[in-house]
DNA sequence: TGAGGAGCTGAGATGGTGCTGAGAGTTCGC
DNA sequence: GCGAACTCTCAGCACCATCTCAGCTCCTCA
């Protein structure tokens, strides 16, 4: 393999996150210890794995924020760990790496989850190019923290909603109903699409719970002030106004 | 490089979803050639382009799923059209494609933007595998991407339509002429292509529904002054100006 | 020049979509 | 048990999107 470190001039400070934390699987110790290496002076906080089943224990905390999975594993084979992840919801990205050009051609399904292929020999160079385009996209897609929408704010770890600084106490539906058209804005999310993200897949309610709940929460915004914010796109479904959010 | 086509049961018609539009950007007309068959061949929409300007043109307009981009290319090197795209904030994924290893490690940033990388010579499989992987990321996230045909714009999440930056309201069927006939612009689309990709397969509404429906369009995209955007060709059907709403 | 076909459009009917109020059922704390 | 908050159901209403259709224009071809 081949390996050419070269520190970048900011590694991963660009957008003040923190270190993001890789997950390196491998049988072989020389290369666990020269990723190790390559991957610490990029500034990464890295932890190796020798064998499928550590591997499997390690990732399923959810503490990674991508894992470098080699598919030859003594114990239990990366496609096996790949998939029991995914059994599990586990959704860290997972980068797969073959031995030989065959292997991936041997699995019986290509579609299992992986975020990227990687086939030996690769260089350093495109191994961290692939890393760090997952590590950019989880980046993009944060999961927790508050969202602002303009004068909007929602607190997804209080489950609290602000407008213009003054609290709006929301029901769970409603808070749900205002979380998922905030976190998509300004996308259009249909009443299905709605019914399934926040009633879940029962399906035992029905579109008009969506149109009920969506007025509850129409009543409470506009007392609020937040007139109109909650915008209704016939034949398709909701979204949050841009022009009113953002201004 | 190595082709080896393997038909899967169900290309892509799991989730119900329309085919994945694939741009394929090499100089080599021989390596188009073989790419544009093998995808096909997995149930892929392809268009390829041999250079750096065309590829620009023909990606900006958003109205592909994923970009697989050659680094070698006559005109505009394939960093400088991904490159390029990003500024512009077109968010396809961009599978990059170098000829030799070395080619990536000489780009001056290697975040450029781009969702995966090759390196020639890669198996088709592998390919297939980070294609994969690529657009079932990208239709796992409901913000799709805009798409931009000259001074028109779609906006394919928040499903609203603005010319010239001036919005357009549009109603849903309204809607679904112009974002089929932008998506796949400059193409002519025949009625009952249309039809049924607004109305169903049910097949119960007729051609004339079509002729009314780019009537109410053009009405409305002419009050916002996009006048003569949508143009007849006399026994086919319906297409996107190139000359109007590229200028 | 005229016939036939393709495409356009105005008017009007209708059905669907979305909104709302009333009220019943459920859960939870006291 | 009681009240409060939340959830769900339902029916009625208003309005808009959709559809139908006839009559029109325009193009093509003989």
């Amino acid at each position: 393999m081949v390996l050419r470190v070269r520190p970048s001039a900011a590694p991963f400070g660009d957008s003040g996150c923190m270190q993001p934390r890789v997950l390196v699987v491998d049988d072989e110790p020389g290369v666990r210890k020269a990723l190790d290496r390559g991957l610490r002076a990029e500034g990464m906080d890295v932890v190796t794995a020798g064998d499928g089943p550590t591997a499997l224990r390690f990732a399923r905390t959810g503490a990674f924020d991508a894992v470098l999975l080699d598919i030859m594993l003594p114990g239990l084979s990366g496609y096996r760990v790949l998939q029991q992840l995914r059994a599990e919801g586990v959704r860290t990205p997972v980068l797969l790496v073959s031995a030989k050009d065959g292997e991936i051609d041997q699995a019986d399904g290509l579609d299992l989850g992986a975020d990227g292929y990687l086939v030996k020999p690769f260089s350093f160079v495109v191994l961290l190019a692939q890393l760090r385009a997952v590590l950019r996209r989880a980046e993009a897609s944060p999961t927790r923290g508050t969202l602002r929408i303009g004068r909007l704010e929602v607190d997804r770890a209080a489950r609290s909603v602000r407008w213009d600084g003054t609290p709006v106490t929301l029901s769970p539906r409603e808070y749900g109903l205002l979380e998922a058209l905030a976190s998509r804005a300004p996308a259009v999310l249909t009443k299905d699409e709605l019914l399934t993200e926040i009633w879940g897949d029962e399906q035992a309610a029905t579109r008009n719970n969506v149109e009920v709940y969506i007025g509850y929460l129409r009543r409470k915004l506009a007392a609020a002030g937040a007139d109109g914010l909650v915008r209704t796109v016939r034949g398709h479904g909701y979204q949050l106004d841009e022009a009113l959010s953002g201004g």
